[in-house]
DNA sequence: ACTTGGCACTCGGGAACACAGAGTGCTAGA
DNA sequence: TCTAGCACTCTGTGTTCCCGAGTGCCAAGT
């Protein structure tokens, strides 16, 4: 039914509408790439191709047009990822080596795969639920408050105000800390609620009561933190390109932390190396869009996801490659770290 | 020269083409308001004003269309900056009333203030120069690492992962902090070079290395820091607008820091509660852009500004109501906390 | 001296129209 | 199964025309 030219000419479309963004037409097709076949050969195909559904016609008689499904097919099946140049690879390494935290490294990952794109670039933070405790600080602040700093093995940092039910001397806070420390670090984030179930238990009873406080606030944290943070950058390139959507939905969307979770994959695959492309109406909301994302992190274990967002009509091979690479630097980065 | 009733019709002039987008015309001036003139008089008011410089028209023979001269003129003198309503007010404080950190507060200021103006937001993180140290902390994190926290009075929190020279056992760094306090608590930011200037030589020959090292990343973070960071919110509120700079470049400033510092004006006024307004071609850059801002702070000493950035063509007293509100309700918060 | 009504003038924008060009579908022949 | 040819159908563009909104100016009125 899809013999071998005909999916070369499906490539063929997709690539060259991809580069001028105009309907291509038979004549220009068979010219351009040396399909050795007549145009009215060309045409009999692609009436083929839209019968299928891969491609349409914006209006009688002007050139043809891929549909998602059509975009689908290419990246299926038709097209390789493009991995990167030397050149671009240096300059990646360099550029997110000279981070200094963790915020610094998403803050360079994020415009990096935006400048590389030239998209716009979605990075998630690191999931806490992942991560594993690090260090427990309480900081004494008046005599009955306490900042409750949380570090985590990805060198992500929460802090947190506590309002104490008493005044705590410093070297009761001091106590607390060790004990806190000695029962969670290490501890995956997702097990720390069971791990410090019963503490206020273990403790004497005078303790209690700040101890339940302080698990309280520190509880709270990990909950609201939960759906993470997601950062974008590179929303000037939206500036040029036509959604069917319409721009201003695109803008809101960014800003709208749960529907870009939505969009880059609620879902962590379990083989976190895998590019994940969504064409179009196969998106949640946004229809007009198409997604690029995959997972990264530290090892084995996906800790978020980053991607990029742009048109339909992209260039899916050299997004995918950019994609790719900047996930894996990015993992390594951290696995460093 | 200029009569108050040539005023009045620049007035007429700035309101309506602020609300219809539409070079307004002397007989549809004379109506809506009623200046108790006839239509040719209004022509002749209007003559009189465009050889000032304060009007203009597209092109021959459509209606006029206020300069940035014109809005200067109508924000200085003919306008007055319209209060916000009390259910406006009350959503603002119970808004902002719920935030847990000064992330959070900075994050939900630049949203509120985004959706109120229907503009874009933007916000300067609070000033590390004007704040003072609540608390260092050192985290020990392998024998050779210390995590450098430090605590202003305005909850901020920067974090440094330090490499020392040498392995350093905790009851050491217990030491070292304890002295780093004693020295910095309730030291402000900008002195904080001065005072820990001779601190090396005022400790045990031994521990001067590790101090020395830990000193100069917790100088770094002070001057990294220095220019401060800077959010927005709002974009898609872009999307309608019109710029003659091109939408794309307003995009690019709203992501390049530096720029937007330098528009939300580097320069803090003595007189922090004053609203500074920036139209069309007196901004530095983003000629086709106005904007409207003020410092906020807790107190009387302005820790950072905020402000709203938009066409030339916008409502100028309703934005000024709003983002002096909003300044002054998250000054409130921040004193607070 | 200012205001007003009248009038001619000037543009911009929309409607109507023609036309060239690109592209298609179809059919007949190799 | 491919190819060549041909008639057909669109869109986009350029042209023309006209209407209406708006102006500038002048002369008369208060």
């Amino acid at each position: 039914m899809l013999d071998d030219r005909k999916l070369a000419v499906l490539r063929a479309i997709v690539e060259d509408y991809v580069s001028t963004n105009e309907p291509v037409g038979s004549r220009a097709l068979a010219e351009r790439h040396n399909l050795k076949v007549s145009p009215a050969t060309v045409r009999n195909d692609m009436a083929a191709l839209e019968e299928e559904g891969y491609i349409t016609q914006p209006h009688t008689s002007a050139g043809r047009v891929p549909t998602d499904k059509g975009y689908r097919l290419f990246v299926d099946r038709l097209s390789q990822v493009k991995p990167l140049s030397g050149a671009e690879r240096r300059a990646i390494e360099t550029f997110l080596a000279g981070a200094v935290d963790l915020d610094d490294v998403v803050t360079r990952t994020v415009r990096l795969l935006a400048q590389l794109t030239r998209q716009v670039a979605v990075v998630q933070y690191p999931t806490l639920t992942r991560s594993t405790v690090r260090h427990v600080e309480l900081v004494p602040l008046h005599d009955r408050r306490v900042m409750l700093v949380l570090i985590t093995n990805t060198g992500r940092v929460e802090q947190r105000v506590v309002e104490l039910p008493e005044v705590v001397e410093d070297t009761r806070i001091a106590h607390l800390r060790a004990v806190l420390n000695a029962s969670l670090d290490g501890c995956g984030l997702l097990n720390v609620p069971d791990q410090v179930a019963d503490l206020p238990e273990r403790l004497p009873v005078e303790d209690r009561p700040v101890v339940a406080t302080i698990l309280s606030v520190l509880l709270e944290t990990l909950v609201e933190r939960h759906d993470e943070k997601i950062v974008f950058a590179g929303a000037a390139n939206l500036a040029g390109a036509d959604f069917s959507t319409g721009l201003r939905d695109v803008l809101e969307a960014l800003e709208e932390q749960v529907v870009l979770m939505r969009l880059l994959g609620e879902t962590s695959t379990d083989t976190p190396s895998t590019l994940t492309v969504r064409i179009g109406s196969e998106n949640p909301f946004l229809r007009g869009t198409s997604i690029v994302a995959t997972g990264y992190g530290s090892g084995d274990n996906e800790l978020a996801r980053l991607g990029v967002l742009g048109p339909t009509r992209m260039d899916y091979p050299v997004t995918m490659g950019a994609v790719r690479a900047v996930a894996r630097y990015v993992s390594q980065i951290l696995a460093a770290s």
